[in-house]
RNA sequence: GCUGUUGUAGCUCAGUGGUAGAGCACGUCCUUGGUAAGGACGAGGUCGAGGGUUCAAAUCCCUCCAACAGCUCCA
């Protein structure tokens, strides 16, 4: 059974609670005003020439960003100043000074720079020699009001250093302030008048953590009244659909600090709404012939091993589990926890000269191995889903008729992520991922990357997620972390490409950003407030075959190493229902026969939202 | 992990050293032919945890934990 949608494709029968006029209503919804996203501070200088470019209101906010500095240098006058770009919707600057900056001083700041706005000083540039504007560092002139002997521009003179040879170096001028800066700006700082301080947080100096640790004050700017106070009504809308505040209205999630951070508890409300995208999704995965699966949550350390996810991705993963046998071996022969991490890591000779061997190249160092009587096994929580699929395949001999064989599982990993990095649904501990693995000769790779590849617009088209971009990840060819031979890179690579370029959408190519271990395909979409989530993904993998020699025979009765492909369309369950009760704003599509519709009375306000969600 | 902010009832929040509060939600009863109806009464809190200062701490100080924003990282 299927149902038409405005693409005019068939809709997944088991998207039958999709009520049509609904998906068509929730398609057409306009994308939500972008966030603040700050954008990546770039590694590379920007030419004069790309500066010059630079638009009217990223001329505004960068000017903004001068008036700032000006404002906090009146109160605090050691602040040293390092970078201060504009970027979407407005502008920061990161600086140095004893005060801590809080909130409560945004008022005294915006303050200061209404007056700076009001006397309405000129924007002057001025060209200057390197030894000139050396100088004026050296005298704390750059970047400040005056000079301040004994407190030079530090900054500044590293930024001035940078700044390649037979390059015009500039300054402007606004009032008393002085910054080293290729502009442009506005005329006038009266200009500047309709700004807003939003946040304070910690950067660090070039985005380096090794570098000072700066203090960092966001605005956000715009050329009238009327667009700036539009912008904060937008990011009140944002933040109604927020999915954390949704899913404990909604009371589809919980997080609890007992489980522990990151850790997702499903509740009954939150798992239709999963069960249904599994659904979805089984019935898609057997329409295209994959076989599903299940395996455990757990694997011995030494599967990692051979797959080289252990230790290489030792900072990721939760920490190996020992049984209690062995610990308390460890704890009578009197080990240190240094010594049992170490034991922990080792790998055998036997397997070393296996992966060795298999890699017809040192894949594996000898500083790893440790005698057998010193190896300490132990499990992991499984990282990734790969190992056990695997395992599955090379249960039994394989012949090329079988091929390709695809595994697929609705998988659950288990991953360290830093503490600040979690959020919500988006990014947490423990995922399940829609995942699965192909198995298939060398000439079956361009065909099956396409399927998996129209898999995953199926999955995105169905409801109505279409603002994603494709990112096609290939090998950096100056580095030394992609392995396996170039005739196979540049084929999977041309397979990516050619798939990618038949979706329809536009895509970049990106080198450097392919998996180790082979090309990929990445669906990069939007959420709400700008943020990027990476959900589905489709990568070649060629060293995974050899490292655990994985092998078929062939039409000529010789052996063969198969290609694998692994792919998950929604990314993870999580991740993927996250942003899509964000998409939804909580409206999800229901029709009349769904569970969240037809409830007593006496839970009035359960059914309530799925008939009138929060607005 | 780093910087900052926050943590009080199921939810949203008020409460600046002196007996723990409001609205909504919840329970019982009454009213009411109807989809967030009205009324009466009621229940619910070691004020994130632990330590300290004080005659006295939700409130001041310290240390943890967690959430949020940003940085850094991300197979």
């Amino acid at each position: 059974m299927s149902v038409a949608t405005r693409e005019g494709e068939a809709k997944p029968a088991c998207l039958s609670l999709l009520r049509p006029e609904m998906a068509l209503k929730l398609a057409h919804r306009p994308s939500r005003a972008r966030m603040r996203a700050p954008l990546p501070m770039s590694t590379e200088r920007k030419t004069l020439d790309q500066r010059a470019q630079m638009s009217d209101i990223e001329r505004l906010r960068h000017s903004c960003a001068h008036i700032m500095a000006t404002a906090i240098l009146r109160l605090w006058p050691d602040a040293q100043f390092a970078y201060g770009p504009p970027i979407e919707n407005g502008f920061y600057y990161d600086f140095q000074m004893q005060h801590r900056i809080t909130p409560d001083d945004f008022e005294k700041i915006e303050a200061e720079m209404k007056k700076i706005s009001k006397e309405n000083q000129k924007f002057e540039w001025k060209g200057i020699s390197r030894e000139d504007a050396k100088a004026m560092a050296e005298s704390g002139r750059l970047g400040g009001l005056s000079e301040r002997p004994g407190n030079p521009s530090i900054f500044k003179l590293d930024l001035i250093d940078k700044i390649p040879e037979g390059e015009q170096i500039s300054c402007f001028q606004n009032g008393d302030f002085i910054d080293l800066c290729a502009g442009p700006h506005v005329g006038y700082s009266g200009k500047c008048k309709n700004v807003k301080l939003t946040s304070v947080s910690a950067s660090f100096y070039m985005g380096d953590e090794t570098k000072a640790s700066l203090q960092r004050v966001y605005g956000t700017a715009f050329e009238s009244k009327e667009e700036l106070e539009a912008h904060f009504v937008r990011l009140e809308e944002a933040k109604k659909r927020d999915h954390r505040k949704l899913g404990k209205e909604l009371k589809l999630f919980h997080i609890d600090e007992d489980v522990g951070q990151g850790l997702i508890l499903w509740t009954p409300n939150g798992a239709i709404l999963r069960q249904e995208l599994q659904n979805f999704i089984s019935e898609e995965l057997r329409k295209q012939g994959y076989s599903q699966v299940f395996t455990p949550h757990i694997g011995k350390l030494s599967l990692y091993k051979t797959s080289g996810h252990f230790p290489y991705y030792k900072d990721s993963q939760f920490a190996a589990i020992v049984e209690n046998d062995d610990l308390a071996k460890v704890i009578h022969e009197g080990c240190g926890c240094g010594e049992v991490m170490a034991r922990l890591g080792g790998i055998s000779a036997k397997l070393r000269q296996q992966l060795n061997d298999r890699a017809g190249k040192e894949v594996v160092s000898e500083e790893n191995v440790l005698p057998d009587d010193q190896l300490l096994d132990g499990f992991m929580l499984k990282p990734m889903n790969c190992p056990h699929h695997i395992k599955i395949f090379d249960s039994q001999p394989r012949s090329y008729r079988e091929l390709p064989v695809r595994l697929a599982e609705f998988g659950t990993v288990y991953r360290w992520e830093q503490s600040g990095e979690l959020n919500g649904l988006t990014r947490v501990r423990g995922f399940t991922q829609d995942d699965a693995h192909l198995f298939c000769t060398e000439d079956q790779v361009a065909a099956e990357v396409l399927g998996c590849l129209s898999l995953v617009k199926i999955v995105l088209n169905t409801l109505g997620m279409t603002d994603y971009r494709v990112r096609v990840g290939l090998r950096d060819p100056d580095s030394s972390k992609f392995t396996g031979n170039p005739e196979q890179w540049d084929k999977a690579e041309e397979a990516c490409r050619a798939a990618a370029a038949t979706l329809g959408v536009p895509f970049t190519e990106e080198p450097g950003e392919a998996a180790f271990y082979g090309p990929k395909i990445d669906f990069v979409i939007k959420d709400v407030i700008g943020r990027e989530w990476q959900l589905g993904t489709v990568q070649v993998d060629y060293v995974l075959p050899v490292r655990f020699d994985l092998s078929y025979i062939g039409s000529d009765n010789k052996s063969h190493r198969p290609v694998m492909i692994h792919r998950a369309p929604f990314g993870s369950m999580e991740r993927f229902c996250g942003v899509l009760i964000e998409h939804f704003a909580g409206h999800f599509p229901t029709a009349r026969q769904s569970p969240l519709h037809a409830r007593p009375r006496r839970e009035r306000s359960y059914c309530r939202w799925s008939l009138c969600p929060p607005c």
